[in-house]
DNA sequence: CGTATGCTTGAGACGTATCAAGTTCGGTGG
DNA sequence: CCACCGAACTTGATACGTCTCAAGCATACG
């Protein structure tokens, strides 16, 4: 894991920071439904920052006084389980805000985030967001509602992760890495992942991966051509992961 | 499964809906943020309902348009895997409340919720909710970080079903039984659930679960009689979910 | 060019699901 | 109150899937 820089999380711009009314991320977060004034406002106290592939945004068991919007690159979040391996329990990209729920909580941060693909990341203060929420209640509604989904997520995900077999799983997160990370010209997952990494995701062995992705290879649902994954039948990879077959 | 009353959410009170103000609920939940006034208007709108053991609250696929508040019982909110088989990801009692995602993203609610010991249950029209949103920043703050510590827990839950043997994951599931319904005087889990419904939180079949019980039994970790479950050693249990032996 | 890292393959052991009996428990009706 | 019935629970045997370990192979990088 390359660290070129050791860096905290209240820092100096060494990012030309985008203003946030400007921001392509803007559109896609909750922070939408905020004013021209009030983005103004976070602008003067936000903090933005470059992470280099691999870098560490912040650490599982530490605290967050803030919420982190990620106005480029990819980023991966993940627990260590009991057993100290590691569990990818959701991606980042550009409009995902993340680290919020500790500073909601108050509680140490519960998992980790680390950049896969090269990010910009902006850091909010805690005291600016909860001012926010005072002032905006469509703001309030709109952070409700992304909380709301992301337990969803998390709810259908712990279903899959106890009822489905692996190659399920596999199957059922390639698409979910297809709908978070789009496909390229060529139909391959936009996104470059370990063996090691996916089968963070999915539960399982680096070898048990290999196997599985050679099995949905022979299946024709993918080709593999080093760290691309091709996705050749989509549906039937859904039709897999649903045993609706 | 016994329905002794086919109900429908919008109800006339066929139970004496105790007033928001004075109901035991208030104090654990959300909702103790809100003004005497604004609890009072809440009284003025909601629906109060008895379910009895084995009855049905929501289903999951229909919509919410409002949030259920527990005013006594035990409720598992569960819902279907691929295969059709349950997953309880769930469980509510006293002071919690349900069914609000569904109503926050508007989309078809994503578990059930069935009754395990006989229920009061008020129901908060979604209209109400969101004057309550908009009116008090205090509510918008306690429900986002109820929020947020659900999709926490679900997202811990993910890493242990994904990582964890199946007799940790039932070592886990009995401390998690234990937090949420307490134990009676003999130290024994306060509610009473069929076997194949703790399969169905360990995520396992229920043969496994009888086994993997006697295995807790000959470890001397629990006690068994009928349905009660007896916890002779928490910090045993601790470990051996943990691994940290 | 050599070393490190990630990837791939194979063989064996272990855990868990499944199927097929039995047994006990709880409620109902005679 | 007892006998009966169905549901829930328990047990055993077997098969399958998956993890682990060990080794070999490709690839990237200094």
């Amino acid at each position: 894991m390359p660290a070129k820089y050791d860096i905290c999380h209240i820092m100096p711009e060494r990012y030309n920071t985008p203003s946030c009314s400007i921001c392509g991320a803007k559109e896609k977060s909750v922070f939408c439904s905020l004013s021209n004034a009030q983005l103004k406002e976070i602008d003067e106290v936000k903090g933005g920052q470059i992470y280099a592939k691999g870098e560490t945004i912040f650490k599982e068991g530490s605290y967050s006084r803030g919420l982190f919007c990620v106005s480029k690159g990819k980023i991966k979040l993940s627990r260590l389980g009991a057993s100290g391996r590691e569990q990818i329990v959701r991606f980042a990209t550009v409009g995902d805000v993340i680290g919020y729920n500790s500073m909601l909580s108050k509680k140490p941060l519960s998992a980790s985030a680390f950049v896969i693909e090269e990010a910009a990341i902006c850091f909010i203060p805690a005291e600016t967001f909860f001012s926010m929420i005072k002032a905006e209640p469509k703001f309030s509604l709109e952070m409700l509602q992304l909380t709301a989904k992301n337990w969803d997520t998390a709810s259908r995900l712990v279903t899959d992760m106890a009822q489905k077999t692996s190659i399920q799983r596999l199957a059922e997160m390639l698409l979910w890495l297809k709908e978070t990370f789009g496909l390229d010209e060529d139909n391959c997952i936009d996104i470059q992942l370990s063996r090691e990494e996916i089968a963070s995701m999915v539960g399982t062995a680096t070898e048990a991966v290999i196997r599985l992705l050679r099995n949905l290879k022979e299946k024709r649902l993918i080709e593999l051509e080093g760290k691309k994954i091709k996705l050749l039948d989509i549906h039937g990879l859904v039709m897999l992961a649903d045993i609706l077959d």
